[in-house]
DNA sequence: CGCTGTCATGATAGCGCTACCATTCGTTTT
DNA sequence: AAAACGAATGGTAGCGCTATCATGACAGCG
């Protein structure tokens, strides 16, 4: 008679499946004596059922160890309080910063970020936006306003907020970043008032990194209109102290009247004081330095590096924050933020 | 008679459901001329189906310009190929490079990583185990051996891979990580051979960091066997350059005949070797700096820094590629890896 | 020639949850 | 007093995909 077993005589086909064992709202709604729509409601909307009925239904979740399946939940509401993060690179720790304060921001609204690094490839880009896109994410932050054919109209028709971080322009949907343009010109200006004429341009792939060549194209502005020549250096690697410290030696070879060195970030600029230090090179007597993001290293070298305090972690708790207005349902004024940067002049120009 | 349907009349309520107007897999299917099941086969097993198929499965996909729906793919299948990676901090830069060592061979098979922060909070990672979970994560990450009673017994009983890392030790299923214990006997045994005496151990929120806790277990045992008075200097912030040079700050001032102070970690050793330079101290003659981790600063500091190197990237890669062999259905023979730690030793000691 | 095994394909039935309507009941409005 | 309303709850039908079993075709084998 009884059928549940394996070895019965199942008269139809009775298909079984692998129950994954696992404790279901249904049986919370069960042992609470609630119907499972009102068990779902007692933990999504808590206002929205009686007092006796969200307790009870709070107790059996607590009795049973219940665990949400957020995956069913999702595909039911097309929902996911899912936000896709894309960055870059997590070498550079600008991004992490980024990321960090994209992350304190979300959690605390009760999203979760699902991660993936392009490597700087917009193909990568694509097929990660793809892949993310797949899991109904509530919104998508990532990191530049440029990307490749497709991934742009796969975005353009997509009807979730799409934040884009980092620098400032017209993006697609959401922006909160800087001008890489200005900043640039606006090193560069520091560099000429202090008195430097023979300045180089040092960086690190640019043609990855190119936020980092849009500050060439600020200073080199600077430098065109003063009818100053602005020699560029590229490295082809990855911005390090080493990188730095090689980048030094490559301009007092290659440019031996070079005054000051405008480094593309401060980890470079940071490895080239450095260096300078240990080969007995008076910084700026003998050559002048000057990077950018603020890193708290700069402040602690001697002497301290002139560079550009660009606020990472800022920049992402008000993406966060914008992210969370708009998914919250409320107005958009402005879908363009500039978190703007601060000149922090050291010892070292 | 007609309900308020737009043009139909529609017999039976006829419930209309947002039909999110995404391209499914039946429609390309139908596309394609076969069965929604076949064409499920040639996307996710591509060699259960005829070329034939596959090959018109494939086109349809292009033109429909389809993006499957994890999410349902998920919860029917109950695998998800997402990994839950829990850590306790995103600005220690440590665990960030774990989770780039991690990332870039995940992301090779396919899997991406839902990222959780803790911020050092036993009952935020319970919260965050039990969030994941709901998402059927293939395997979860996580930094450190502790965890709070609930968040034990739920990871107990949950049947997927389990990978603790950073540290060495009987963990509750996989465990890649290094010996911080021997690491501070290392570094201790060092700083006697080189004949210092009056050692200072200094970290930051050691209750919290408790890998920098037990470095320093082992660092006071080798100074008791020698008969060694071990002091500890715990500070209130968080590692950092800053902290560092108060931490200097602070040791000169409570134990005057300091000759040797060994740091929690890199960023305090470095923080504190730049403040001995900039107050013209002399390491290591005034003073003997040393640290732990590694990182790339104390190469390029004057005099170098006398640290511990963790291969942290090493260890995300590693651990990812034992989830992934387990994932993969392969036998595990190891369920522990030590990673190891090499001994630095530059001019700072 | 029938039996068995392999391959490609399909029909069916969920995975666990929530949107959508319908129902009930007590309260307010006219 | 009848009608209208709102609050709490429940029944039903999917969300889009895949596990399971069933089927038909064809090859191998005694």
């Amino acid at each position: 008679m009884s059928k549940d077993s394996p070895n019965a005589t199942s008269p139809s086909p009775a298909r079984q499946r692998r129950s994954s064992d696992q404790v279901t709202l249904s049986q919370v709604a069960q042992a609470a004596g609630v119907s499972p729509i009102t068990a779902s409601r007692a933990l999504n909307y808590p206002d929205k059922v009686s007092d006796s009925a969200r307790l009870s239904v709070l107790q059996a979740v607590e009795k049973l160890g219940y665990v949400p399946n957020l995956v069913a939940g999702s595909l039911a509401s097309s929902r996911s309080r899912l936000i896709a993060v894309i960055v870059p690179s997590l070498i550079n720790s600008v991004f992490v910063e980024v990321i960090k304060g994209l992350q304190e921001t979300l959690e605390a609204e009760g999203y979760q970020i699902l991660l993936g690094n392009t490597d700087y490839d917009l193909d990568r880009e694509y097929q990660l936006v793809r892949t993310f896109l797949g899991w109904s994410c509530s919104a998508l932050v990532t990191a530049g306003l440029r990307h490749n054919k497709a991934c742009h109209t796969l975005l353009a028709n997509w009807d979730h907020p799409i934040m884009e971080v980092m620098e400032l322009g017209k993006g697609m949907d959401l922006n909160v970043g800087l001008d890489h343009v200005a900043a640039g010109r606006c090193m560069a200006g520091h560099l000429i008032d202090k008195g430097y004429r023979h300045i180089v341009y040092v960086g690190a792939r640019l043609s990855q990194d190119y936020r980092a060549s849009m500050r060439f194209d600020g200073h080199k502005a600077v430098l065109k209109e003063k009818g100053i020549d602005a020699p560029l250096l590229e490295l082809d690697t990855l911005g390090s102290l080493q990188a730095g410290a090689e980048g030094l030696a490559q301009v007092l070879a290659q440019y031996p009247h070079t005054q000051a060195i405008h480094f593309a970030n401060d980890d470079l600029a940071a490895g080239a004081l450095l260096a300078a230090q240990r080969q007995g090179l008076n910084v700026p007597g003998d050559i002048a330095i000057a990077g950018f993001n603020g890193l708290p290293l700069g402040q602690h070298v001697t002497p301290q590096l002139t560079t550009i305090l660009s606020p990472r972690e800022e920049m992402g708790r008000l993406a966060a924050k914008e992210l969370i207005r708009r998914l919250s349902g409320k107005n958009v004024y402005r879908r363009q933020h500039d978190v703007g940067f601060t000149l922090q002049t050291g010892g070292s120009t």
